[in-house]
DNA sequence: TCAATTACTGACACATATGTCATTAATTAT
DNA sequence: ATAATTAATGACATATGTGTCAGTAATTGA
């Protein structure tokens, strides 16, 4: 009467997917060091030495993982931006809000954290987060700035700054949440809104002009 | 001729701060749980063994690290710390440079690196980190904000960020300096303008009153 | 100078993780 | 049905790290 143990099932399309997930899952609890492959094994309910016909060592899967999760991070982002039209802090506020529900929100920040510790170990991946996640990021702020003084909204000046001062609480509340939300957890709607508030009264002016 | 082996002196008090220095060389390079007491030793130019006769496990080590480095930073930040006068951009000049110094430009930004990657696994030193700096920092900005607020330099709303934000951009830069530096070196100095121009600009607004 | 103390070390036993390989068993083709 | 294939596994060999302990050697005191 008994069925065939899921558990031995052959399902070779499925596996590489299953096995990131449970390697994601882990690297967010462990850390890519602390994480072995009889604990992604288990996470995802196979044997360890299945995994060797998938990946051929743990930094392969973890670059996968990580790939893959960056990629779809790229794609949902490409999704939703819409072209742009509005005053700057319509814009502005859309943009942020993009990257607080993509990256502070999600668990997109587990890359964040797992390059933070092991990015010495890995420069290859740090290098492809640094250009394909934040230099995007930093681009798109930098052309949102332009277009602002070329309508006349923002003063020449604020070309100045370095643009990263702009994104910097959402990075730190990513960051936050991964470490100290068991102990203090954010608001993370607030802290959004002194965000944006911070950056749009530095650089429209506090009071805003008619 | 030849002297006694250096490697092989009793210094009972002075191998406790040498293991130290050691373990935390190692954290900064290759994390927690990557560093063993191996490295430590080898680093420290004493016999692995040796470390047990002074710490029980490599947990106490890095709590150690830990609390010596932060009892060190306060220290330097207590002394450092003079009966504020001036004005509101004086001051929080002052109090940013000082947490520029000494977080984002010394190597106390270990501590937040490590914390960021094994904080799951040491939640006390998460909260002994976050209440001990982080409140502390937080504490002197919100006092300096009412002060503002108080000689009426500042409008009574200032009061209402989550001062988070405030520091934000220090955060992230100390982080971004141990992941991204070797690819992307930051520019402290400038960036550190951008954070003060970008606070005080929003608290005072962008054309200052007289 | 020689014994007592103890910081320090190397060797050992144990535990855990990695990677390989022959075997088992689910699937597919004939 | 039954053979061929190949996904999946358990057992094995290797490597690395931890912690203990008896012995060594530097220091101290009589």
């Amino acid at each position: 009467m008994k069925k065939t143990e899921a558990s031995h099932r052959r399902r070779k399309e499925a596996r590489p997917g299953e096995i990131i997930v449970a390697a994601f899952q882990e690297f967010d609890e462990k850390g890519f060091g602390q994480t072995t492959l009889a604990n992604i094994a288990a996470r995802a309910g196979i044997s360890r030495t299945t995994i060797y016909l998938y990946f051929e060592t743990k930094e392969a899967i973890f670059e996968a993982a990580i790939r893959d999760r960056i990629e779809r991070t790229i794609d949902e982002a490409a999704q939703s931006v819409h072209a742009p039209h509005g005053d700057f802090r319509t814009i502005f506020t859309q943009v942020i809000t993009l990257i607080y529900d993509r990256l502070v929100l999600s668990d997109a920040s587990v890359i964040l954290k797992v390059l933070i510790a092991e990015g010495r170990t890995i420069p290859d991946m740090v290098s492809f987060y640094r250009n394909e996640i934040l230099r995007k990021g930093e681009r798109t702020i930098e052309a949102l700035i332009q277009r602002g003084i070329a309508t006349g909204e923002l003063n020449q000046d604020c070309a100045d700054f370095d643009v990263r001062v702009f994104v910097a609480p959402a990075i730190m509340s990513a960051i936050w949440r991964r470490v100290f939300d068991d102990i203090d957890p954010l608001d993370v709607d607030q802290f959004k809104q002194s965000h944006v508030r911070l950056v749009c009264d530095a650089l429209l002016g506090r009071h805003e002009p008619a």
